[in-house]
DNA sequence: GCCAACGTTGGC
DNA sequence: GCCAACGTTGGC
């Protein structure tokens, strides 16, 4: 199992919207950038994810799970994009900011500070542990 | 709303 | 294949 971190302007596409969506799902459209989709290439069904709001919030606030490998983006005509599709596993208790990972040892090379504007990013293992501890979430 | 960081595009 | 111009993201 891998663990990624994908992002999301909150007035674009909220946890909450996503919350909506049950275990239907969400096709995470709309990226276009190589490295993100190169991550989501690499995604398995199974793996778990951090939902993360951009700008308002700043915050890691639930858990998802990738449901479908990549696959062409249905709102692109350019066969260079595609996408996975995620749903909502669980809120987490405790959201966890930008600011606290910034001041958490074990935390200060995650993408999300180091790489910001990488919208779906790697997480290790460890970060993954370290984040769910903070956020008071179970890491399964 | 500004702007720094970074990615992409296209002319040469 | 370099690099200037441009566009976008996202923190502040």
């Amino acid at each position: 199992m891998t663990f990624w971190l994908f992002k999301s302007e909150p007035d674009a596409w909220s946890w909450g919207q996503q919350v909506a969506r049950g275990n239907e799902g969400e096709e995470w459209t709309g990226v276009r950038n190589y490295q993100a989709r190169n991550n989501m290439r690499a995604m398995k069904v199974g793996d778990r994810g951090f939902f993360y709001h951009s700008n308002v919030g700043k915050e890691i606030v639930g858990i998802v799970e990738v449901i479908r490998t990549s696959a062409p983006d249905s709102t692109s005509d350019d066969p260079r994009w595609d996408c996975v599709v995620i749903k909502a596993v669980r809120p987490v208790k405790q959201p966890v900011t930008l600011d606290d990972c910034k001041i958490t040892p074990g935390l200060e090379s995650m993408a999300l500070v180091k790489n910001t504007r990488l919208s779906v990013q790697p997480v290790t293992e460890q970060e993954w542990a370290t984040v769910c501890a903070m956020a008071q979430t179970a890491p399964d």
